[in-house]
DNA sequence: GTATAAATTGAACGCCGTTTAATAAAGCGG
DNA sequence: CCGCTTTATTAAACGGCGTTCAATTTATAC
């Protein structure tokens, strides 16, 4: 049947990623299917390819909100400190926090793969550092007299090791040889990193 | 049709382990199909489920192969080290070289997801901590007098952190706000943590 | 040599992502 | 208000997926 126009193209898609978004968190990432979500916002299958361009293009929007939505609420926690070490301290628990809330909308945007050969989208390409430029920023500020390319460097190996911990914890592949708490995992990589940083 | 007895049913699970395993390389780990499994040993699907309880298990079975592999690998290089810090900086430098080298077979050790709810099968939870098994195994070397439980967690922290460089740098999600190298960024967190184990 | 047990197959099932022809509705020029 | 064009939407189809199962062929045991 024909156009029904209760929707504009933009409203559909912003539904889409919506339901995406919570089949995900309700049935896990490995069971979201198109036709889930098309039923799910009230279309057919050949709607949602009317708006994206396949379900990897439905996927990547669902993980720049993702990253987006992560982001807000790091940016705002560490808006309450002043102190650059402390708000590294805040960034990796919140990050943490974040993953173990939504563990399979994180996992997702770290185990999707974009079909192989295309490039990646600006759409992920702008998101992807955000939270590494985010550490970098207050390393500088913690050694404002290091040059950027150390900054970068310890930022991507600091941050690099949180997302580290965090994925094995959240697919249940960390070593368990000593009960401990994933936090304290954190504390133990964030000090090291930061202590070689300052004193070197 | 019928019985052919041509292959033993190990033989037939071996060769078809072997088969999904160059299947991964040179096509990749999400193109893994059972039907390209049986048909690369010359045998129909139904024989696979003859011998694996699901394409799940046939998956898990490659996974334990793999870990096997860099297991030896990894072991054989450290045998020729005496200095326990030596040995973990070797075994990360061979642990990249590994996932380097294989990339879509180390992937998918850790992407793979069991069915949710079943339990991990033993034939993964002897090999999920053999890395950090050797990462303890030394630390306790460097410092005797520590408790286990400690040991435990810096080992768990070290090779968590350097899973997570491996597998941003693998999938193409690394920060790149400064051109540096892998062997770089883990020597970083190697020096990090270790400095903090010893000083502490 | 025949009965029994085991291995192997091909076809089927219900899903999946994706494409496409048909159709219904909206917008528009007169 | 009427046709005409454009566009949104659908149902159906395609090939491929994991999985199951009845049918069939073979090896083995007696």
């Amino acid at each position: 049947m024909g156009r029904r126009s209760d929707h504009s193209r933009e409203e559909i898609q912003a539904m889409a990623i919506d339901a995406a978004a919570k089949l995900v968190e309700t049935e896990g990432f490995q069971s979201l299917t198109a036709r889930k979500v098309a039923k799910a916002i009230g279309y057919t299958v050949g709607t949602l390819y009317h708006v994206f361009r396949n379900f990897d293009d439905l996927v990547i929007h669902l993980n720049a909100q993702t990253i987006d939505e992560m982001a807000a609420l790091i940016q705002q926690q560490i808006r309450k400190k002043r102190n650059p070490e402390m708000r590294i301290r805040v960034m990796a628990e919140f990050y943490v926090q974040y993953a173990t809330d939504h563990p399979d909308r994180w996992r997702l945007v770290f185990e999707h793969q974009a079909p192989r050969g295309l490039p990646t989208p600006e759409l992920m390409k702008e998101r992807r550092d955000v939270m590494f430029e985010l550490v970098a920023e207050n390393l500088r500020e913690i050694a404002p007299d290091r040059i950027p390319h150390e900054v970068a460097h310890t930022a991507t190996a600091l941050w690099s090791g949180i997302h580290g911990i965090c994925i094995l914890a959240l697919t249940g592949k960390l070593y368990l040889g000593g009960a401990f708490s994933m936090v304290k995992l954190i504390e133990t990589l964030v000090d090291s990193v930061l202590h070689e940083f300052r004193h070197r």
